[in-house]
Order: C-alpha cells, then structure tokens, then sequence
DNA sequence: CTTTCTGTACCAACCAGTCAGTTCTGAAAT
DNA sequence: ATTTCAGAACTGACTGGTTGGTACAGAAAG
C-alpha cells in the first residue's frame, strides 16, 4: 500500500512541530517524550514513522534545510545584487526579532552542538554553508561586474564573512536581546560591502 | 578551617577536567558520570564541593572567562593597536587548529545551547561578549586617534563585528575542519581593518 | 577529637526504544 | 455496489538502562 496521505501528513506534522522545540530546546535537552506531547503523536506512531531520535533531528535538519533556501531566494530581492544581500540578512534578523531573540538559527545551533559527535548532521548542515555561501558568491561576482563592489576581497570569501557575521550577529543579539545589536550588525555588513 | 590547600586542588581539578568534556560535548550530552570518569573525582566527593550539575556548568564556564581574558591579554600584543587585535584574532584561531577543530569556543556554544533555557549561564556569557567587546574598543580608539583607521564605522561596532567574525569563524571551520578558512577569516578582518 | 574530605551504596525519575495488538484505509475481487 | 483483506496507521503498556542527586560510614587533616 506503500506510504498514503494520513501517513505523509503525520510525518510532516512530527516534523514541524519537532523542528519548534529543537530549536529552542536543542537536541540533547529534548526528550521523544516531549515531542510526545507537543505534536500529540503517541509513541508507537512517532517510532512507526521514525526510526530513533538521531534519525528525527537529521529529517528536522533536511526539512528546515530546504525551507532556509525557499526563505533566502525569496528574501534575495532588491534593486542591485548588493541590496539583495543586504535584504536578505535583513529578513533573517527580522526573523530573529519575531522569535523575540529565542532559538537563533537551527544550522547554526546544531552546527555547534552536534558536528564534533555526529557526522551526518555534520553534512547537513556543510551543505546549508556551501549552498549559502554559493548564493551570495554569485550575486557579489555580478556586482564586481556591475562596478558596484570593489573588490577588497575574494566575492567567495566576502560571501563567507557576510555569513559568518550573520550567524555571529544571531548568537550575540540571542545573549543580549536587543534589537540594536542586530541593526548595528547590518549596518556593519551594509559598510562591509560598500552600500 | 575554610577550605583547605587539597580541597581547593580537586575543586580546581574538576573544573578543569569538566572543561575539556564541556567544551567537546557540550552540557546536556555530557552526564556526570561521565565526568566522573574522567576526573577520577568519586560522585560523593563531586557533590561534597559542587552542588549540582547546572553549578558545575556555571562554574567552569566563570573558570573559562577569567582563563580567557589572561589568554586575550597576552595575545593582545603587537606594534600598534590594530596589529594587536589581528594577533589576538589570530591566537584564537590557532587554538581551534591545536584542538583539531573540535570543540570550538565554549563561550559560543553555551550561548547557543543555554542562554534561552538558564539566564544564569546568559549572564556570564553576556559578561564575556560585553568585556570583550570593550577591550578590542578601546584599542580601536586608539588606533582611530592616531589615525591607523579610518572611520567607517564605530569603534564599538567595528568590535562587535569582529567578535561576531571569529564567532561566525570558529563556528564554520568546525563544520568543515579546514584550516584554510580561519586563514581566510584572519584575512577578511584584517581588510575589515584596513590593515 | 572535630572538621574536612572521600568512597560506596543507593534512589526515584526519566531516558530512548520496543512490541503485541487494534483500528483504519483503499484497492482488488466478486 | 458490496465484500474482502492486506497492509498502513496507530495505541499504550512495557523494558533495560541511565540520569542527576542523596545518605552515610569512615579516612585524613588540622
């Protein structure tokens, strides 16, 4: 009968519901029993769609994954490849903002608790940086073209200090929670890329 | 009697020995049998000079903080200002290499893994990014009033940006476990500087 | 001989994961 | 159309092991 659609919808539902409390809770300060209780999928119904608990952070992982680039080609907008930069950090500290400062960035939290004890969220997660770090790469390449940038560094690296800033800017603005810090943080990335 | 020269020595050994496991395991994957292994402190014994785990934690994170601001410090050293926080920067960065780029910094990941769910632990990471926001301020100043640096953006800021790069920095290298990006990432806040 | 320190034995609560059994679903057979 | 039935979806009690933390007897230090 393979996989139906009541199926599919639990396993999405386990998913999202997950991906909340993992990211403001962690993977190791969640137990199934609460993910028990926030989805409201009973035990045996969660291991029926799910193998253990590593395989359920891994598939929150992919899932949240592929989210982020919906999120950032959506947010890359903008009248010049530089202002798509800069708009797109924007969103993602606005998304900060909303989430009043809780949680941070799944990526950058697993990256930090899982990459030394578990490779596979070690690939998932050098994929998201890649993948990001590519994006920026190719709109900064297009910019040095247009003569809107002027190239103090590499469009890789600038791309990868522009990332760097940003997962930075979140760990420091989710200690401090303050909007401020975020604003000086675009500020700087805005002065850091010559707007 | 107070605290005797021995007590002070295993209290000093537990914190130092936890450290290790902290920063490579992070809080909740490390329990306190495992730290009791690894000390060779015995549980009662443990429990005689710690209160309880999350005391642990906090304690070994304020070990840390005044470890690193010695560390800091020293590295805080070179012909001018600017050449000063590059070299600072740079001990940071070959600290990861030196741990093979596992663990990261203890500061970042207790920020990511405990400031939504403990203030206390907030606290003391606050206090770090805080002091050293204003140390690398300060000589920032400097460097502005002798006209090594041209103001493009706020001493305070520029500080922060640079925290948030090696932050961003360690964070990334740990993933990839390339020495080649912190190499990049030095570079990147060197042109930062205009150095 | 009292205070400080250490080691062993122990505990209830909780952990991730299992499993035997039940209900639901939809497609093929009639 | 109705029945049949295999397999998908779901349930909740259960398990072995681990968790953070405690009790306490006795050794070492002062």
């Amino acid at each position: 009968m393979a996989v139906t659609v009541k199926g599919e919808k639990t396993r999405e539902h386990i998913l999202r519901a997950s991906r909340e409390i993992l990211l403001k809770q962690g993977f190791h300060n969640t137990s199934v029993s609460e993910i028990i209780s926030a989805t409201g999928v009973k035990k045996g119904n969660l291991y029926y769609h799910i193998a253990s608990k590593d395989e359920l952070g891994l598939a929150v992982l992919e899932d949240a994954k592929e989210e982020f680039f919906r999120f950032l080609n959506k947010s890359l907008s903008g009248t010049d490849p530089v202002a798509k930069i800069i708009n797109s950090c924007q969103a993602i500290f606005n998304e900060q903002k909303k989430n009043n400062f809780a949680g941070g960035c799944l990526f950058g939290n697993t990256a930090l608790e899982m990459t030394d004890s578990n490779p596979e969220f070690a690939a998932v997660i050098q994929e998201v940086f890649d993948r990001w770090t590519n994006e920026l790469e190719a709109l900064l390449l297009e910019a040095l073209e247009s003569e809107l940038l002027n190239a103090r560094i590499s469009p890789k690296l600038m791309a990868k200090t522009v990332i760097a800033i940003v997962e930075g800017a979140i760990m420091m603005s989710r200690v401090s929670k303050r909007e401020q810090d975020l604003l000086d943080f675009l500020a700087a990335i805005k002065t850091l890329l010559d707007h």
